[in-house]
DNA sequence: CAAGTTGTACGAATTATTTCGTATTCAAAT
DNA sequence: ATTTGAATACGAAATAATTCGTACAACTTG
């Protein structure tokens, strides 16, 4: 199976982040889109370019100022993150994790509903 | 508020599960509910001083084996890491994370009647 | 076309994390 | 008492991740 060991650190996801909501974007743009004071442009380049060097990113060079695009799925990822979690931290309990995730101020009332759409969909 | 900003890391994370699991442990009880066969003893050992310098656990030195006990809270240091998860993968939404963690196979039948249960207890 | 601006390349410094080697201490067993 | 085994202490090496400095190339504009 293709994208089996990813396993982008922090700096990666955020830019990746990025890159899935744009859809595809230049380095100038991410770095403004994350919007860091800590850390400088070329922080945000070599990240992009560390990305290229492991394949999670393409990009176009014809122009002078290249255009990438993420290559790993955002799905994929993002499961792949989760399950370690859940591994990590929550002895393999998925339920364990959502009841923490729930548990919180950061799940507003709708988010709740459409949690609970989306487990009757799953019977 | 206390216990604001501890982040533990992945190795400290591992051991730190452990401690909450047994309540309290030997070096060597922890290092082999691990099982780790990538490093030592003397690895877990140190990770275990960093984690009593850093204030995360407390120990018996009474006896000339250390016994060491959590001082986190595992609810508030879960919190915390979901929440990072939350913001860093999920922008902000605790639902996205929920569904990613439902839809695969980690969650079985009888975690979604869990999760169901608890959501109807949060109405 | 010269000067300034914006971009990439990339080595190297910095910082964080993990791992180990070795000294030393203590206690049990010979 | 001496040896052996199991423990801690802790500096330092190894590895991983982030950040920056600086050189250079390509546009832009005055």
């Amino acid at each position: 199976m293709t994208n089996h060991n990813i396993k982008p650190t922090e700096g990666e996801m955020e830019i990746l982040q990025v890159l899935w909501q744009k859809g595809n974007a230049t380095v100038r743009e991410v770095h403004e889109a994350l919007n860091k004071k800590d850390s400088g442009y070329t922080t945000t380049l070599k990240l992009m370019q560390i990305l290229h060097e492991k394949g999670m990113v393409e990009r176009d060079t014809n122009q002078k100022t290249h255009i990438y695009k993420a290559l790993v799925s955002q799905d994929k990822t993002e499961k792949q993150l989760v399950n370690k979690m859940i591994d990590n931290v929550f002895n393999g309990s998925a339920a364990r994790l959502v009841m923490q995730a729930l548990g919180n101020h950061s799940a507003s009332a709708d988010e709740i509903d459409e949690i609970k759409k989306y487990l009757d969909s799953l019977k």
